[in-house]
DNA sequence: CTTTAAGTTTCGGCATGCCTAAATATTAGC
DNA sequence: GCTAATATTTAGGCATGCCGAAACTTAAAG
């Protein structure tokens, strides 16, 4: 009996990185992203796009409507939040099973995110009480792939007067997260918004009765809520 | 002032394995190992081992002797014990923190090796403070690269008569593990050999008064130490 | 419309790592 | 020592992923 290749094809770090670099772009929506955008994205050439969008359409992992742009299958969504799922529950343990500062997990965690198994994400998930968010804030899928995002706009759309909760900050760039960690403006923070960007000033916020300063380019890496109730809430 | 790029060549996971491999069959003497073992340890072709020895050689990490063999050099033999210690390291991190069998983590810690920063190095080796032995009883590496190996002999060369203690169990099959687990010969435990194998025949042992009956399969799998005192000693 | 600018795809190259098969060197047998 | 078996290296290919530049499509401007 011929042993057959049940098609257990495994998706290489690069394809995953692409898949998930689609989701951060166009989310659940899915909608056409053109090859540009996506090349900025990922930091690499166009032509290298259009080469990895063929592969990933061949796989079916995503639909590429030609000169228009790409957008994930449900295959290719489940990949792509598969990979955010381990993203965000191996920041949340390096944080809080190995005493790194939320500005250090980044890097670690886009390697290791590709190389861990199943079962070392469901020990770290039961390790860690099932956590639902990240350091960051971000949402941590279940796992069966469901991801609750809360409805956030960057604070530097908040309109002055209102009162908000800081909910997500970018995980990007560790020297903003090590400001905004200066400034108190954590996930979970309720600030009141006292004075909004005019001519690209900075936004100023009350916190515990102190005003702080918040330069727009913060601001911008800064997602908060504006305050409703329901459903399960980001560390406070 | 232009930014000079300093040698900050990474070795890639495929050039690591080759060094791992290579201190695998020849361990700190570094001699010569010849283009078949290579191949064979490694799995591939011998095709493939010149080359790579090729590049490993211009990189500095091995000697090559043409037609003769590789051996590591000082700057290769760094880089080798420094994935060992991340390999045994993971797999102690594994079993201790999150609960693993010592039969789960090879494959596991295969993966990370390539993948994990010192930083999370030095975090797990601090959580587990500072470990000297992976669950099958290999030594692990000091940060510094120093490695106590204390000397062993698989349980199948020892003498009737001769009382051992069960030191390091090699961690590439599973199922051998399992075995060996369900016949209650982890490291650290005290056996006397009561019959040597003849005629391929088990090796039979006893441990806490009772007989086991050792397949020669498993005996070649198993390391023992002849009783003697001195250095730190594996679990017990 | 038609011309042009912008975005996308394709092409030829390069690097890594693997394979098989052919060429070559070493070693062992006589 | 010379030939034959054995081991190693080299050559030609393939797959993945990236690049820059040429070819092509689409969208914008006139
Ligand atoms: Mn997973
Ligand atoms: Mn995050
Ligand atoms: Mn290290
Ligand atoms: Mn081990």
């Amino acid at each position: 009996m011929p042993k057959l290749k049940v098609g257990k094809r495994r998706t290489s770090a690069a394809q995953e990185d692409y898949l998930k670099a689609l989701f951060r772009i166009s989310g659940r929506a899915a909608t056409l992203v053109p090859n540009a955008r996506l090349a900025e994205e990922m930091g690499v050439s166009p032509g290298s796009v259009s080469e990895m969008l063929g592969k990933l359409a061949t796989l079916g992992l995503i639909v590429h409507d030609p000169y228009r742009g790409a957008r994930l299958t449900p295959d290719g969504l489940k990949v792509a939040v598969e990979m955010i799922r381990h993203h965000r529950l191996i920041e949340t343990y390096l944080v809080r099973a190995l005493g790194y500062g939320w500005d250090e997990v980044h890097e670690e965690a886009d390697r290791l995110e590709h190389a861990i198994s199943e079962r070392l994400e469901e020990r770290m998930w039961q390790a860690l009480g099932q956590p639902a968010f990240d350091p960051h804030g971000d949402p941590i899928p279940a796992p069966d792939g469901t991801l609750v995002e809360h409805p956030t706009l960057p604070l530097q759309s908040a309109p002055a007067g209102s009162e908000v909760t800081v909910s997500r900050i970018s995980d990007r760039d560790p020297a903003k997260l090590r400001a905004v960690e200066r400034l108190g403006l954590t996930p979970g923070r309720r600030v009141m918004v006292v004075e909004e960007s005019v001519w690209e000033s900075p936004i100023v916020v009350s916190l515990d009765g102190s005003q702080i300063s918040v330069p727009l380019g913060l601001a911008r890496a800064i997602r908060v809520e504006g305050d409703a109730e329901g459903g399960t809430k980001p560390p406070g």
